[in-house]
RNA sequence: GGCCCCUUGGUCAAGCGGUUAAGACAUCGCCCUUUCACGGCGGUAACAUGGGUUCGAUUCCCGUAGGGGUCACCA
């Protein structure tokens, strides 16, 4: 039989990471058996619905590259794939499950749902309503009266079943209660709509958050009454912030976009989670979609939440950043320059050699451009370098060197200005290392710089170059004096 | 609280009765670069806990602790 999976998001506006890992591992796996995948929008319910919402999901499987079978927008034979326009199909499901003694009708209104509170604030309902005979039903159907329909769950007895990667459930039917399968309003709940839907669509593999690893029993029960085989499960652990907090969105940065906006590269994400909570168990951990598909397996899915590490995606998304073409680069930073300092001043391609091996995420671009703005009094330690024996008062000698040999330049270029510095160190009996290390510290007053010394003077230009040294040269020994 | 699930370094994560308990990120150190970064090499660092089972437990079973999930006319 062929793999069918499904990704099944209501659009409440977000498409969160962990969202996207679950799609992705639903999509991997039906790829790696040549199957097919199929998106469904679960919007019963109304009042979650955000605007827009589901042109956001379209917009991010398409950023990340998943080919979709079967969708709203695509087509396919068992539609409509929008659960708000498969209502008739669920009253008819429902009415034929009621036929079926596996649900039956309720008409017991609020008050009387919440007086069966108990102690604890737990709540089950009590099968008032399953006593009621059928012309009973029918009188209070005739006259009008709101009902809903609910899951006949046996009183008692056990239930399980073999999740792919938990292994087997086991629960107790006394412990689930007879859920609402059908609203008052007519809307099917998400515990129906995806029962029917599942199965209508022909589902084989049904890929959820593990939130639902104890309400799956119901789910199979509704399966059994109406003579359906139900789906395989590959239920997921959660994604979390820390070791007690879920990532949510509440938290902010969870969402795809938001990584997208500061500059993470698709494949990227892509790459990192799916490794969160799945190893393909050899070493390589870079790997583009193609490989991830060959290689996806769901005994390699954990068990246990993991913690979501951003530092450790920054890093993956520094390798590909660095393997892009220097014209891609060009191209995906272009826009961070110009909200940069450097907007519209300076040759972005100097910049581009200088930043694309420095850079983890665009987003630091902003960051490693700053020193060309932001210049002025900074700390002396700067200076201090252990093995290149350089402090303070070698980095005045050196600064004072460089201004001489900088003014006497008549064309001012990094070749010529590494030469110069070299024969001005070799002049002053000090180490072209201490030279450049000074100069570069000089004309940025920055630890961390996106390049040398000649280069950063480079790309100041002769006229700043100077400027700054003076500025450095005026800063040390005033601070030296005052020391 | 009832029920379900989980527990290897700071983080991700191999391991599926016998291993010097991989690897990656982070961190620290060294090298390369007569300067920043990249890169290369190396170090520190883990089986929650108590009982079993076994010749032998990180691995199997039970308890405890800790964590997560779930108990809606939300998904």
């Amino acid at each position: 039989m062929k793999v069918r999976t499904r990704f099944a998001p209501s659009p409440t506006g977000f498409m969160h990471i962990g969202n996207l890992r679950t799609a992705l591992y639903s999509y991997l796996f039906a790829r790696h058996y040549g199957g097919e995948f199929i998106l469904r929008i679960e919007d019963t319910d109304r009042e979650r619905y955000v605007e827009g919402a589901v042109d956001l999901v379209y917009r991010t499987l398409e950023t990340v590259g998943f080919k979709i079978d079967e969708s709203p927008v695509h087509g396919g034979e068992v539609g409509p794939y929008v659960q708000s326009e498969r209502k008739n199909i669920y009253i008819e499901y429902a009415h034929k499950l009621v036929e079926l003694g596996g649900a039956y009708y309720c008409f017991c209104d609020k008050e009387r749902l919440e007086s069966l509170t108990d102690e604890n604030g737990n709540r089950k309902y009590d099968k008032h309503c399953l006593s009621l005979t059928k012309e009973e039903v029918e009188a209070k159907l005739k006259a009008g009266e709101p009902y809903v329909i609910r899951q006949n769950v046996p009183a008692s007895g056990m239930t399980s079943y073999e999740d792919l990667v938990f292994g087997t459930i086991e629960i107790d039917c006394a412990d689930m209660e007879d859920q609402v399968l059908l609203k008052s309003d007519g809307m099917p709940t998400y515990n129906f709509a995806n029962v029917i839907d599942d199965h209508l669509m022909g589902i084989t593999h049904v890929t959820r958050g593990m939130e639902y690893l104890s309400s799956t029993p119901k789910y199979n029960l509704l399966y059994k009454s109406f003579g359906w085989e139900p789906p395989k499960y590959i239920h997921l652990p959660p994604i979390m912030k820390d070791a007690q907090r879920k990532l949510s969105k509440r938290y902010g940065d969870a969402n795809f976009e938001d990584f997208i906006a500061k500059g993470y590269l698709p494949e990227a994400i892509i790459n990192y989670i799916a490794l969160l909570g799945w190893s393909p168990k050899g070493e390589v951990e870079k790997m583009d979609i193609d490989t991830l598909t060959e290689l996806f397996d769901v005994a390699g899915i954990n068990k246990s939440g993991s913690i979501f590490d951003e530092v450790k995606m920054k890093w993956l998304n520094s390798l590909y950043i660095k393997e892009l073409s220097p014209e891609r680069f060009a191209e995906l930073a272009k826009p961070w320059y110009d909200k940069s300092v450097i907007a519209g001043k300076y040759d972005y391609n100097k910049w581009n050699a200088l930043l694309q091996s420095r850079v983890e995420i665009m987003q630091d671009i902003l960051d490693k451009v700053k020193f060309i703005e932001e210049f002025g009094e900074y700390d002396l330690e700067l200076y201090y370098h252990k093995k290149l024996k350089a402090d303070a008062s070698v980095g005045l000698v050196a600064v004072k060197g460089a201004i001489e040999a900088i003014e006497a330049m008549d064309e001012f270029n990094e070749e010529l200005l590494s030469e110069a510095l070299g024969a001005k160190a070799e002049e002053l009996g000090m180490k072209k290392g201490q030279m450049l290390w000074s100069v570069r510290v000089a004309v940025t007053g920055a630890a961390v710089t996106p390049g040398g010394a000649t280069e950063m003077a480079g790309i100041l230009g002769k006229e700043e170059s100077l400027r700054r040294l003076a500025f450095s040269r005026d800063l040390i020994e005033r601070k030296l004096q005052n020391a």
